[in-house]
DNA sequence: ACCGATTCTAAAGTTTTTCTAAAGAATTGG
DNA sequence: CCAATTCTTTAGAAAAACTTTAGAATCGGT
């Protein structure tokens, strides 16, 4: 998934971002509070975590800017402050969770998949369609006992096209999604068709069926 | 495990440290009230042993603070006093344990174990699994009656494998878990990669089953 | 201070995944 | 119906991720 921490402290900032990174998701960064307007301006994210005391404002007051924005994104608060004030008023102008320094980025990392999982897919741990089952906790994707292989690419796939159900994704969107800033849209879409290509005849050998529809000019739409 | 020692006497903190730390754990020190605040506003332990007597203050305001920012930390209370309104003051702020000085480091290292246990370990002496046993007291594998010899970072790791078993951990976790912040994870994940494998054949050789599963990209599981 | 065990580093080897490129099929618009 | 565009499919190159080995450094006990 696509996240966006906001931090003004480096340490802590590169921390978190290696540890989420090689969890398999893409990280993006505002190290204070101009930047991360900026950003939540022009991206869509699935998560956002967001340090409260910030060099140039409140990180609080980038709530309600986030959620006119970004209805479904998740919001997590930081903080040094043990204030329970803080925590209050943060969860009313629409933050969904809340967690105080220090902690271990094990436990944010938990406390982040498990908005996701809310937000996305109404806290379910397993998500199922049609005798799969994609186990979130074991990153794999099962139909009944067998273990249907994917790669790290088409697990993610998979994930957003199903988190997007019966909605056209574009080919752009999932550029942002999964490759992030790093994917050259003005080359080529290949990558993504070849990727496309062969999660869908995952698909299609374990059951017969495919799930996935193309939807020429527009994107693909993952249907069940 | 990442243990925090608050203590103002320097014999017994150093006797405290080495012995916690030959045990394999991460230990750090604070020798004052004030330095103990410090401590726990910035980091996260999984076990902290609080002398009750301090220069500068009474551990036992400790509690509420840590309790507010750490919620699942063990606390173990250590006094020189034989107070019973002490023990119970402790425990009703939310300490989980309590030993009197003086005292064997043998017991004070079987109950900050016990604590881990009943916080990570859901309380099992023994883990079991397909033949094999894992005794947490004595820290060790069986398999039947025979011993498999395990060095303390293989230990460690099928510790936190177990623990999570069926998900999937990534490097940094396993970094941040057993290594903690003196692990360099900029640089390289080879160390993590030798253990693995160290651990991985020790188990292969002795029935022939492979419980771990690479997980390319994302990390390794623990499967049985 | 020495010995053995453990842990770490470095590098070569292996496997898997990801990407690139190109040819072929389907669809759309003129 | 033809040309242009968009997508599918294949195959192989390139990159990345992991395994394995060997030896150096470190640690712990005597």
């Amino acid at each position: 998934m696509k996240l966006l921490f906001v931090e003004d402290e480096p340490v802590l900032l590169d921390e978190m971002l290696s540890y989420f990174s090689s969890d398999g998701n893409i990280c993006e960064q505002a190290n204070d509070y101009g930047q991360a307007v900026e950003k939540i301006n022009t991206y869509a994210y699935d998560g956002i975590v967001l340090d409260i005391t910030l060099p140039d404002g409140n990180g609080i007051d980038l709530i309600p800017q986030i959620r006119t924005c970004q209805m479904g994104t998740g919001i997590l608060i930081l903080s040094a402050k043990n204030s329970l004030a803080d925590k209050v008023n943060g969860l009313n102008l629409g933050a969904d969770d809340y967690l105080t320094k220090p902690f271990y980025l094990e436990e944010l990392s938990a406390r982040v998949n498990a908005l996701y999982r809310r937000k996305a897919l109404q806290g379910e741990e397993n998500i199922l369609f049609d005798g799969f089952t994609i186990d979130t906790a074991g990153k794999c994707l099962m139909y009944g006992t067998e273990e249907i292989k994917l790669t790290k690419k088409e697990y993610q796939l998979l994930i957003y096209f199903v988190v997007n159900k019966n909605r056209v994704v574009s080919k752009s969107a999932i550029a942002e999604h999964i490759w992030g800033d790093s994917f050259d849209e003005a080359d080529n879409f290949d990558v993504i068709y070849v990727h496309m290509m062969n999660l869908r005849k995952k698909l299609i050998k374990t059951n017969g069926t495919d799930y996935i529809k193309t939807v020429r000019g527009l994107g693909y739409k993952f249907v069940s």
